[in-house]
DNA sequence: TTGGGTATCATACAAACGTATGAATGAACT
DNA sequence: AGTTCATTCATACGTTTGTATGATACCCAA
């Protein structure tokens, strides 16, 4: 039965892991913040190692699955992208958790977890076949489905990337709830005005 | 003078520490590596903390001095724009530990380093009076400045730090220098679609 | 009430960590 | 030749690390 020491050990884990990355956060200072016994990772993980995959599962499984929702929301193409990149945002926002965590396997030369690439190539599969749809009906600009997909990502990750050293170099506010819908619509305007297909025919400028 | 351990520590530091984090790249790790003595981070820098910053220091100065003068060439505003983002790309190119360096500070919850946020705050403030050159010419599009800056520093940035993961996923071959130019190329193309003023008045390019 | 799992507990352990210490080295200068 | 001073070296110290161990507590079936 659910001794809720498993479920505490893993909201710590999330919490210190993204915070202090994986050195960082102790066996220590996880199981105190779960205010569970020294050995309790071993005995329900088996080891540190295995906790914070578990952590890395337990965080990008609905990240993935709301931005698959996203995806195949109602709208044209150009519109879903948008819904994309939204929710991409929003999720970020929601989860502050999953910045650190996402950074931190990012900026090291370990081999990359199974979750985050499965976690990856879906995110990214989902957007570029936006893409590809909105070039087919006309409405995105000629270009590799994929690298705009590439530049099309890049702003929620960026974003949400630099936020700490925004609001520290006090460059942006970005507490106010106010302030972060202007990002958010700035960075969609971007987008759009980067994908989309203009003039009378299907070509771009140039 | 010189006794080339300082400037070993220097260079083993900066990529041991891009690769594994600061408390992943560990004292001995990097002696080890300068093929320096145990104690010589002590003697030489006063302790490991003192190592990194001097590592930070080193790292940042000639990346901001390159983005500037990349701001700084020649050519209309939005010329320039793409000179800075081909410069950011570069650079990161040349400096793979830089961007290793970077993530890794801008994930932690810590106070974020001196010279990291002057680094930042110099970049963020040339391209956005770069693009607010370019509003007050016709060339570049409506709306704040530092917003616009952010979207379109995001291409580097982002770009930069998925690297690895689409190595891995084998997404985007990275490796060949033809596909970094394409990708370099078309994240240029979708920032200046971005922010191109357009429409029947004195609007931008072409 | 008695067993038998499951979970929690206080400790113990070896390894790795950053730093301190004092001796050895070597080149430069008197 | 002798002295000085910066550097390198081997080693030791006190912490902190992740994990292992065995005892204790708890709950439910018998």
């Amino acid at each position: 039965m659910g001794s809720g020491t498993r479920e505490a050990l893993l909201s710590a884990g999330r919490q210190l892991f993204a915070a202090h990355g994986y050195k960082g956060a102790s066996v220590r200072a996880i199981t105190g913040a779960a205010r569970a016994n020294l050995g309790a990772i071993t005995y329900h993980f088996g080891s540190k190692a295995a906790l914070y995959d578990a952590v890395l599962e337990q965080t990008l499984t609905p990240f993935r699955e709301r931005l698959r929702v996203a995806a195949n929301s109602a709208g044209s193409p150009l519109e879903r992208v948008q819904s994309f990149v939204r929710a991409f945002f929003e999720h970020l926002y929601e989860h502050p958790e999953l910045r650190g965590l996402m950074v931190r396997e990012l900026s090291t030369e370990e081999p990359i977890p199974e979750a985050v690439l499965v976690t990856f190539q879906a995110n990214f599969g989902a957007l570029s076949r936006l893409i590809r749809e909105g070039q087919a009906a006309g409405e995105i600009r000629e270009g590799d489905p994929m690298m705009l997909a590439l530049a099309t990502a890049a702003q929620p990750v960026a974003l949400n990337l630099v936020r700490p050293v925004l609001e520290q170099a006090g460059a942006v506010r970005f507490e106010s709830p106010e302030a972060r819908d202007r990002l958010v619509d700035n960075a969609i305007r971007f987008v759009v005005e980067g994908l989309a297909a203009r003039g009378g025919d299907e070509g771009g400028l140039r």
